[in-house]
DNA sequence: TTGTAGGCGTTATCAT
DNA sequence: ATGATAACGCCTACAA
């Protein structure tokens, strides 16, 4: 007979025990005789019961929700990384509640919702809830993770890409090319992670550059996405000078650029220009790009993020930490190796 | 005092009134005097207090928690559908729980979680879980809403992109081209949406092919993603004859597809061979793809499928109702208007 | 090992 | 219009 909605007072009466033997019966660290426990189950699974995570939440004062925190999902690197995290999530026991806070007029009514959950812990891959949030959170004692975000200062367990290392790949890997007129672009509203991923690549070029020896520029595209790289084509093709080899800090920015570049027809990669991008997104691969780029791994950030939430959620009181996660450089058509 | 977990209680204390009068002062439907609910609120506000979900979810006996159930993100068409849908449900005043199901040994435990967090409501928007999975919940009480799935005999409701006219519109188009070599192509393991497009196609083509003025077969790839198109394309390729027109039941196939062409050099579109998708993914409208395709609003769908739910959270007891999104011939590269 | 009882924070019912 | 009170389903001392 499997009921709409048993609760543990029907399965109790069904085994002929009391409703607290039924809670035990499904805590493995409870000590249970073996016999009770299969009465239970088997009560248990002829209605159909199912834990109430509300009641249950309401005693332990922890819903096993994770709030996932992003800004929209468009750029592909964000989906595919929102993609690990909720299977990560989920293969730790806990459920994930997706808040997109990219339209600023609702920001905040979806991060209440987030206190009003009573969620386990909180994972922010977005720059745009600021730091104040994230210490409010941890204020209510709600665990905060963030990742790949400027804030050095936050009582926050930190996840962040190397990004610094990213760039200083992409430098070294222009150097060993033999390209001597180099360039970073990013989009001008730039984030945490491209900010440091061009300065890691300025500051492993300035040795060189001091010697005389090449010459680097920061140049910048209206969005980053894939229409800021074919505007940033344009914008190049027209000037006077141009660089023979270029970093763009993110994958989808260099796919527009190559694609203009290719209708073009003046420039080919690698021999005039040679390109590096990064993320390594899935259409990186894809043969009309074919892109050499800086690959992160958006599995290995998951992991990380959900294993210091974990790891938080077990000894709250420990002092935050601070977690890298290492970058390798992928050569394909546009830079060989 | 921003008191980091207050209750309503410790708000009827600040402001001088019963918990009850707390409660009703955030019911807008509730008829309160309007200086008593200034009283609370500005209590409220001192005190940082927010409703606590799990002890409304006990006595309303509905979370505002919606299930939106997924086979994997990989294929972009879905992640840009998630996409929509967490912000249509978000914008319902609804917060959207993720379930993967891709991973088919945890697949269970996924959906019990889904009864365990008393969903408001569940969207499916994958094949992977049976029909008996949905009316389970129906049984349950928890609303259903399928989408672009192949149950028809199902007591959920159902939103369905027009798979059927999305094969007619790709037909009708390449007639109107003048080909009169024609294949549709799908992933061996097809879902229901492709399975449906590339009959629309075929039967809107019989009649030509009756009075012999054409010729159609049905084709198939190894994997319904970029690798399957260039694989299917290179079979083909080394085939004897070569179709003129060619419909994709999906974007990322025929990008794979138009990838291994160009690379061949020896056809182009689409003078020697059109070619259609269908979905109107990101990159079909990127230079190198320039795909004409029939695009399916990701939007339109999610707000399809909230708007259906939301109905049914009014009025559970009505009959269960069917929708079909319109879809469009987005005209590019691959076949001239 | 098992049962009893109290309480988590809210909404809903019934008075006033 | 407002206040008291009884649930909702579960966990966790405490007792046995």
């Amino acid at each position: 007979m499997h009921k709409p909605n048993a609760t543990s007072a029907d399965v109790a009466r069904l085994a002929g025990v009391s409703q607290s033997t039924v809670s035990r019966s499904f805590d493995p660290s409870s000590r249970i005789s073996e016999k009770t426990r299969q009465k239970v189950f088997a009560a248990a699974d002829e209605l159909g019961y199912q834990v109430n995570k509300a009641a249950q939440t309401m005693i332990r004062k922890r819903s096993d929700l994770v709030g996932l925190v992003t800004a929209g999902l468009g750029d592909p690197f964000r989906s595919e990384f929102l993609h690990s995290l909720v299977l990560e999530v989920q293969n730790n026991g806990l459920r994930p509640m997706v808040i997109d806070v990219s339209d600023k007029h609702t920001i905040d009514i979806q991060l209440q919702s987030l206190v009003q959950y009573q969620l386990s812990g909180v994972i922010i891959t977005s720059g745009t809830p600021n730091e104040a949030v994230a210490k409010a959170f941890i204020k209510r004692g709600t665990p905060v993770i963030l990742v790949n975000r400027a804030d050095y200062s936050s009582e926050a367990d930190i996840v962040n890409l190397d990004n610094t290392q990213a760039g200083v790949l992409a430098a070294e890997a222009l150097i060993k090319a033999g390209k001597s007129r180099l360039q970073v672009v990013r989009s001008r509203v730039s984030s945490y992670s491209s900010a440091t991923r061009a300065k890691g690549f300025l500051d492993a070029l300035s040795p060189y550059v001091e010697r005389g020896v090449l010459s680097v520029d920061e140049a910048f595209c209206d969005s980053g996405n894939y229409d800021g790289g074919t505007q940033y084509a344009t914008d190049m093709l027209a000037s006077a000078h141009y660089p023979d080899g270029i970093f763009f800090c993110m994958d989808c920015i260099a796919c527009g650029f190559l694609d203009e570049l290719k209708q073009d027809r003046r420039l080919a990669t690698p021999t005039d220009i040679a390109v590096i991008g990064c993320d390594d997104i899935s259409i990186a691969g894809y043969k009309s790009y074919n892109l050499t780029t800086v690959r992160q791994s958006s599995q290995k950030m998951a992991e990380a993020a959900v294993s210091a939430l974990q790891t938080r959620l077990k000894q709250p009181n420990t002092a935050p930490t601070q977690h890298n996660v290492s970058v390798e450089l992928v050569y394909r058509g546009t830079l060989l190796k």
